[in-house]
RNA sequence: GGCCCGUUGGUCAAGUGGUUAAGACACCGCCCUUUCACGGCGGUAACAUGGGUUCGAGUCCCGUACGGGUCACCA
């Protein structure tokens, strides 16, 4: 057998004692949240203990392979300030990181096992419908049972065959999982799993063993789809005689009860969710929340914080269901917590979608957005009425609360136009004094004022800010000429 | 179907034999208020189920139901 001595130095190459995990996505497209949230998990487990975290690509399928999927799997990762110690693209101690790039490797090792008998060639060509027919049982595989000359001479003769794990008939598998404890299976409900695929390309499974193992990966984490094949892999540990690492499966994301989220049933994908207005540090806090618990009663915790205090024993063993509500919340909080300036500059785009006024200020129309903002996409909405004056029913003008009737309105509004132009300045202060002085000198409430001059200013309802801002922003010209017409629907 | 896993309010969840069973989102009410929001205060709402073990069970054991995963030359 050929030589494959040349990885055992990279072992020595790793540090002892170094926590190192792996994110490992297959490159087919796009980051779903189940996968951001099993990205997290595994870079808080290898920051919290100091430890490494590195990039693989597992390529092993052809045909699933997308274009450009590798560059959308940076881009979030860089995104979401995961940054890899190790990977394709920075290189690293036990590269290559690129699983078609390490091929050779995976039929050493599976040779290695055919060696040790704990592998066999298999050169069965049974179609899909003859084994799920139930007509061939696994079992009675005549190849495992081949003798070594003879599968050594049909395979240097070209013959195409597979490589499978040979599991035995008899006794249990025990292994151990971080989050579910000691799980014990009969071996006899465990298959000859296929280890090399007939294009040479490992399976998912077995590639998986190998590089976890030559990369010194310390903490395995993945869905718990996997779970009920962790006895296969510690079959594979043993057969190679390698320590077994720490397994983390971790249950899946729900769209509801009985489903994953799934791009299929049009779920968000962490693209969609930045789309749709989410902040990224939002996103993460929350998909972290998302079947872990810090146990206390905080829950906004910076990627710096959770850095320190995630600990596996938190992972909770039940799927959970991914609530948008609640992630639009976290959201708030985040658009709440963000500097006047920062949030200016992330909402003017989506304020200027809508006001195109240059006369009226982003970032004066930002401060009034950001307390009642929980997604940046609802900000357009929310402005339509600074460029347009809306069509509007004077049945707005009657307000119970303000004690706002359509006569009061008009007598407030009757006040209001000429003392606003007679005012010399216009700015908040201005503005709102002269409201409040009318107020006075009639005996009413503030709110009494108010009420009619904001219906009119803006021709809405609900606006973000109140009267003395909406006007303020659109300016005394055409804070009067809508006052104005307010006044004539009075009439 | 076999095997494996899971099950605390609508949702996320704390809880590791003794608690009035936290907290958050959502919902409802009140307050604040120049609308809506924000903020403050309060409220509705849960241990799937049946048996054990124990002085005592959400916590331990067994069964049942329900849900999920897996049984690929996909990952």
């Amino acid at each position: 057998m050929k030589d494959i001595s040349w990885f055992n130095d990279m072992e020595a190459r790793i540090p002892a004692g170094e926590v190192r995990t792996r994110f490992a996505p297959s490159p087919t497209g796009y980051m779903h949240v189940g996968n951001l949230r099993t990205a997290l998990y595994t870079y808080l487990i290898a920051r919290h203990a100091k430890g490494k975290f590195i990039l693989r690509i597992e390529d092993t399928d052809q045909g699933r392979l997308v274009e450009g999927a590798v560059d959308v799997i940076y881009k979030t990762m860089a995104e979401c300030h995961l940054e890899h110690d190790e990977g394709p693209d920075v290189g690293g101690p036990v590269a290559p990181y690129v699983q078609t790039e390490r091929r050779p490797l995976y039929r050493e090792y599976a040779e290695l096992l055919i060696e040790r008998g704990h592998a066999y060639r298999c050169f069965c060509e049974k179609t899909e419908s003859e084994e799920d027919s139930g007509e061939f049982d696994r079992p009675d595989d005549p190849c495992r049972d081949m003798a070594r000359e003879e599968s050594d001479r049909r395979a240097a003769a070209g013959e195409p065959y597979v490589i499978r794990q040979r599991i035995p008939h008899e006794g249990t598998t025990t292994f151990h999982d971080e989050i579910f404890g000691d799980i014990t299976v009969e071996n006899s409900s465990l298959d000859d799993q296929v280890l090399l695929k007939r294009d040479g390309l490992p399976t998912y499974n077995f590639a998986n063993v190998v590089d976890d193992h030559l990369m010194g990966i310390t903490h395995v984490v993945r869905g718990s789809e996997y779970l009920s094949s962790a006895p296969k892999y510690n079959l594979l540990y043993e057969g190679f005689g390698w320590p077994i690492p720490k397994y983390v499966h971790c249950s899946p994301v729900m769209r509801d009860q009985h489903n994953k989220m799934s791009k299929r049933h049009g779920d968000p994908s962490y693209e969609d969710l930045i789309a749709q207005g989410f902040l990224t540090d939002a996103v993460i806090n929350y998909v972290t929340l998302l079947g872990w618990s810090p146990r206390g009663e905080r829950e906004i915790f910076s990627l710096d914080e959770l850095r320190e205090i995630f600990d596996i024993s938190g992972i909770s063993k039940s799927p959970a269901i991914f609530d948008i509500e609640k992630l639009r919340y976290f959201n708030a909080e985040y658009i709440r917590a963000m500097s006047p300036e920062d949030f200016a500059k992330a909402a003017e785009p989506y304020i200027r979608q809508a006001v195109k006024n240059p006369a009226c200020d982003a970032a004066a129309i930002a401060a009034l957005l950001q307390q009642r903002t929980e997604v940046l996409t609802e900000i357009p909405e929310k402005l339509d009425f600074f460029d347009a004056l809306p069509e509007y029913d004077t049945e707005l003008f009657v307000h119970k609360k303000s004690k706002s009737d359509l006569v009061s309105s008009k007598a407030m509004l009757e006040k209001v136009i000429p003392a606003l132009e007679a005012l010399p300045g216009w700015n908040d202060e201005g503005i709102l004094s002269t409201m409040t002085a009318i107020a006075e000198a009639e005996g009413v409430k503030n709110a009494k004022v108010m009420w009619p001059v904001r219906i009119a200013a803006a021709g809405k309802a609900v606006t973000p800010g109140g009267a003395v801002e909406i006007c303020r922003i659109l300016g005394r010209d055409e804070c009067l000429r809508r006052l104005k017409i307010g006044l004539e629907k009075l009439n």
